[in-house]
DNA sequence: CACGATATTATACAACTTGTCTAATACCTT
DNA sequence: AAGGTATTAGACAAGTTGTATAATATCGTG
């Protein structure tokens, strides 16, 4: 019968794996990496990491899926933020509780993260998280009208400010996390609020 | 003896190759693809693909690096352009000859961009195009004080920009290149002077 | 605690991949 | 035309993959 709460060995043999997957994929790269060195990181047995996946494609995009799942709740909390609070926050400059909760949560995924969002790590995650988050918060930043325009330029103005976001959570994920989640979502902010060509106030 | 025009031997197995492996990567994605896939797809012999490459990864790396190679050239070229130069082309609506070039470069490239910068491409050929051509860009564009500072909201600052035109150049692969090279340089230039919140004109 | 369920182990297997090597052949440059 | 060299075809050991089996250890539940 299923329980709640599932079978701790389950558990235990996926935590292993993911955590040998971040460590190989740190070392070596994905591409590098076999089955079997996963599991004999992991001190599992090769039967057992087939038990759970079909390869190893399948054990990243779980781990992966997480993430994303995870993600999907910020997603949806973004939507309901208004321009017009972005603003008063930025005047304010107090940070938005939203965002730092996202640095936080992102923080707490660092190696993971770290690992497979950098040059040795999966190609198609990058893109995901993008779609995920950023497409959304520029939805929710975006000036109502544009947002189901079909010129062409809208499509590009949201591309560009998506990557642009995605850009600034992967730099400070691969720059080792230096700054507190509070500034990060300060400079989030700040970055809402410039042009590229101006002159910024330091 | 060396001569300046190789061997048509060469030239012909590594066309072979590079056809191979964007067909492949397009169809299966980059861990999918052996080295027997590739020859196999080239029409060669695996004898003679490591007479040219110590494995597929090295293999990846030549043609990535030919790309980056000629992107080199434009990075140049955007070093030599100023703030002024860019409002004033803006104002008159007229793109740039050296973007619309930078362009029709990258339709020339876009069956091999499509594919590697693509969801089954490779991880590190993003960030390495990103590095090389975007940050320029920025770097041009930044007003010159703030280019050495060293407060760490001016390095998001450029990963914020660098991370969005990479976007704009990716979703515009992505996509197929619908727009025209004209076109896409002028897209370029009106992001330059925007605000995520700001009213756009279409 | 004891039971039934099941995740894990150790092991084996064929099919495939990898990187290297050889001798013969075909093609290229000069 | 001649010498140089890239390519071919074939073989090799070492490693990887995905699957399967029976024995064992660990789990959740009653």
């Amino acid at each position: 019968m299923l329980s709640k709460t599932g079978d701790r060995r389950i558990s235990r043999t996926q935590a292993a794996l993911r955590d040998a997957l971040v460590q190989l994929v740190e070392q070596r790269g994905l591409d590098a990496i076999s089955v079997g060195d996963l599991c004999t990181a992991a001190d599992i047995t090769r039967g057992t990491f087939y038990n759970h996946f079909k390869d190893k494609e399948a054990l990243v995009n779980f781990f992966e899926d997480q993430v994303i799942d995870d993600l999907g709740v910020f997603q949806e909390r973004m939507g309901t933020l208004s321009l017009a609070e972005l603003a008063k926050v930025a005047v304010q400059k107090k940070p938005l509780p939203l965002l730092i909760e996202l640095f936080d949560y992102l923080r707490s995924e660092g190696e993971f993260l770290h690992a497979l969002l950098g040059a040795g790590g999966d190609a198609a995650f990058g893109p995901r998280i993008r779609d995920c988050v950023c497409t959304n918060l520029v939805q929710s930043v975006l000036h109502k009208r544009y947002r189901e325009s079909s010129d062409p330029f809208v499509a590009y103005y949201v591309s560009f400010y998506a990557s642009a976001y995605l850009g600034v959570i992967t730099r400070w994920i691969e720059t080792g996390m230096q700054e507190t989640s509070v500034e990060m979502a300060r400079i989030a902010q700040r970055l809402l609020f410039i042009k590229p060509g101006e002159s910024i106030k330091l």
